[in-house]
DNA sequence: ATTCTTCTTTGGAATTATTCTAAACTAATT
DNA sequence: AATTAGTTTAGAATAATTCCAAAGAAGAAT
């Protein structure tokens, strides 16, 4: 009882988010919500949600797991950093902020957002408009 | 014989800069700095290259043209730059600069180096230092 | 509640970019 | 010319991701 209570808390508080987001509250969102947010700012590929919602003992496929990954980025619940041309990852920070990610070991690490500041941005080119500037710290073994 | 004069002058510039770069002037490699290096700065994929040095009656392998995009890389001849998860982009701009990035039509334009200053920037992880810090601006139609 | 309609999920096949492999080649060296 | 070491290549293999069409849930309507 206990136990169904506190799924039930979370599933409520994460129900609300995907209404808020516009998308249907179905279970396995539910659920792969739940992993996302419980704990702060996460940084995640694929298969490692995918992983982590088995340990959870949460059955999703795969393909779910790439479906609901596009979806929330889509309706703003999470952001792509693209740092890796062999994989992607999905950040739960979607408020504006940088990396510094370590080529070595596949680490993504938060930069708050107005810790860095950059300053002479040219104009955007004739018809184009500037979407987002994106910043990346790219870090090594000392 | 003006043809192959000319194109001897070319393999000789080509050659100039592998040899520079510690590579065995091949054929191959000679073709392909030929293609990459005579217009000014350049962004390609392998796709791309491959599909040029075809057209430049050079028949060169697939995988000759990744293993050259990266063996340029490695020696300086060549920046990656990581931009879209679907595929990697090569610079023939080796100096410290930027880009704009059209994710709409997949084209990057480079933004000279002098241009963007990024201050601010927190001292890296323990352990680590910093190696690149790149600045991607991504743009859309207006 | 039951039905109807629409959106989701899913296993598995398909796709795509890229890497690997082992054999055939070529450049540099002796 | 013979030897050695580095290259190229076709094609298989890999890995991340997307596609597909069928089966399953959600929300709305009855």
């Amino acid at each position: 009882m206990g136990r169904s209570k506190r799924q039930f808390a979370e599933s409520t508080k994460s129900g609300a988010r995907l209404r808020a987001a516009g998308l249907r509250p179905t279970r396995q969102r539910l659920r792969l919500a739940d992993v996302l947010f419980r704990h702060g700012n996460r940084h995640v590929t694929a298969e490692l949600l995918h992983q982590e919602a088995q340990d959870a003992g949460c059955t999703v496929s795969l393909a779910t797991v790439y479906n609901t990954l596009h979806q929330f980025t889509a309706s703003g619940l999470l952001q792509q950093v693209i740092v890796d041309p062999s994989r992607s990852y999905f950040d739960t920070n979607t408020g504006s902020h940088q990396h510094f990610y370590d080529e070595e070991d596949g680490e993504l690490i938060d930069i708050a957002g107005d810790t860095v500041e950059v300053s002479g941005l040219p104009a955007p080119p004739k018809g184009k408009t500037i979407a987002r500037v994106d910043v990346v710290v790219r870090i090594r073994r000392a």
